[in-house]
DNA sequence: ACCGCGCGGTACAACGTTGTACCAAGAACT
DNA sequence: AGTTCTTGGTACAACGTTGTACCGCGCGGT
């Protein structure tokens, strides 16, 4: 059984109280009495109940990161700085996976282990404004991704400028039938985002968008990749560049695109997002949209922060984190 | 303010037991009382305070499972797992990162979080078995990975066994100069027991070892993988196969020996171990040592309940699950 | 001798739940 | 009519902590 306070104060001959404070730095403890409890806590080998604590002043320490895949390496290396970033702050970050199920992604929403978690870092896949304004639990959140309307804190990259800047890396390129993986007009705010910007680059630069090219994609992963190429390479007329909406879907063509015989940048280039380890490794390397990942993690949890330290009412803010093209063989030949 | 059972209770005319008792399902309350409570319950949005819960029963409801980094894509992929394996016992995960820091993997062992997880999944990295032995914090743990001496349950593949597999892969294929990336004898139990299962698999086969064959690396990642080709190129005899101690030295290495017009598996064939996504896609596909990971997961969350049930005095348990090799375009021509 | 004060420490209540013991009122037996 | 049982509910204590209020003691100054 583990100790209690009491187990310690009734063999170090004192009251609870003294004990705690001994703990806890607080109050006024002699040297000679400090010492005896010190020892007997070493003894018995006591560590404070954090959830007697937790009941106690209504903090538990803990927050919440949750995202729709931790198998999934762009939040997977996001968790990672936000494990880090956490720590500065004495807290422990437990991880939910929503698997972008919109059931789930209510729960998180409505709190699921309200009380347990001071804050929640939210990547959420498929819910609406909507959802977020029924939102009852009170538990400070802080939105990582895209705009829903302003409905909480928020840090992100600008998706519509980061696809937009994509593309137009291709059109640079001289690529005249620029597809788009993954991406809808129809889907979530993300997507919609992804599929503007690139949209918007065809456009401006005088190109003209075919439906055609456009393969929209539920799960953006590398199978994904995988079934766009074929679909792609069907076409009468194929691409000469791919945007991805990320990277696995880009790995995922890279790879079809060999199975294919198809060479990689000479007949078809093809950029991603998200800048995970993966893509400076594959063959080719990955041209991608490097979100500054660290920056993210550690603006969000400093919202978190002051949100936790007392401006639960001031209006929500929103910091937009920059990016980069990391370019690299999939576009540069 | 969050409304908590007296709120409830006074609301609706009723005793805080009663309330409870609607919540818990406990007890015996009348249809007519029930409603009303429900009703009361959905209008202040009551949301139990799970504090209070752990501190009344003495448990959280939360498991940690300490990895030594989230960011590799063979640990998410067990997170994932995990997670999912957890959420049938209603337990949510708590994800730790020691960074295979042995002071921090130290603490995660003492219960840093103590009184807030009900159990600790734990994949030790540089900790040794007199660690576990100064062990005092007595939350159930389970260790996934390697031996280290019977000090609780376990749940592993076989390293060893895993090793020589594909190190036997490569010998069947003809290979003679067989390099090892990654592993050393002088290292952890991981390091140590993939060295062995491949030095056993040569000398068995009537190989020499060489020990210039032989590129320890402290961190296995893509980077050390590419740094450990450069390495075995320059030699006077360079290897013709490669048996890297996991996926991602793997995926460094196929990076590196493209770089220098080395042709896979023409050349230099290469074996990994973890089986992670990336590795289906990669070019050339990578053959690795796939561990059941599904099984892994799911018969460590199980033994943690066991635990929990009540069998805290029985031995340690161990489970070797199973894994096979998955064949790819880095081995098969 | 008295007051005030700093020091070291204690007693008690409260955080929100739930298990145990109990009770009142009506129904169903002998 | 008296006894027992069932139903629906309540009161209280306890989980381990910590904040607030308080108390006794010795010391220095009047």
């Amino acid at each position: 059984m583990a100790a209690t306070l009491s187990d310690v104060a009734a063999r170090a001959g004192v009251s609870i109280k003294t004990v705690s404070n001994v703990v806890n730095g607080t109050g006024r403890v002699g040297a000679e009495t400090r010492d005896r409890v010190e020892r007997v806590i070493e003894e018995l080998g006591y560590r404070p109940n954090v959830s007697a604590r937790n009941l106690r002043h209504g903090r538990s320490g803990v927050i919440a990161l949750a995202v729709p895949e931790i198998g999934n390496p762009y939040f997977a290396e996001l968790a990672e700085l936000v494990v880090k970033a956490a720590e500065g702050y004495g807290w422990t970050v437990l991880i939910d996976q929503t698997d972008a199920d919109p059931d789930r992604e209510r729960l998180v929403l409505q709190g699921i282990r309200s009380h347990l978690i001071d804050g929640l870092l939210f990547v959420p896949g498929r819910l609406s404004a909507d959802d977020f304004a029924a939102r009852t639990d009170t538990t400070p959140m802080v939105l990582l991704g895209e705009r829903l309307t302003r409905v909480a804190d928020r840090v992100a990259i600008d998706s519509y400028a980061a696809a937009r800047a994509a593309t137009e890396h291709l059109i640079d390129l001289g690529r005249t039938r620029i597809a788009a993986v993954g991406a809808t007009p129809s889907g979530d705010a993300v997507s919609r985002g992804r599929y503007e910007g690139y949209h918007d680059a065809l456009v401006a630069a005088g190109h003209r968008p075919s439906a055609r090219l456009v393969v929209p994609q539920r799960r953006w992963r590398h199978e994904s990749g995988v079934e766009a190429v074929g679909r792609l390479l069907a076409l009468s007329r194929p691409p000469d560049a791919l945007f991805c909406s990320n990277d696995l879907l880009a790995l995922g063509a890279l790879r079809a695109l060999h199975d294919h015989g198809v060479r990689v940048p000479d007949d078809v280039a093809v950029v991603g997002i998200d800048d995970i380890a993966e893509s400076r490794f594959s063959r080719p390397s990955l041209t991608s949209v490097a979100p500054d990942k660290r920056h993210i993690a550690e603006t969000a949890v400093g919202l978190l922060a002051d949100r936790l330290k007392g401006s639960f009412s001031s209006a929500p803010r929103e910091f937009i984190a920059g990016f980069h093209l990391e370019v690299r063989e999939s576009t540069e030949g």
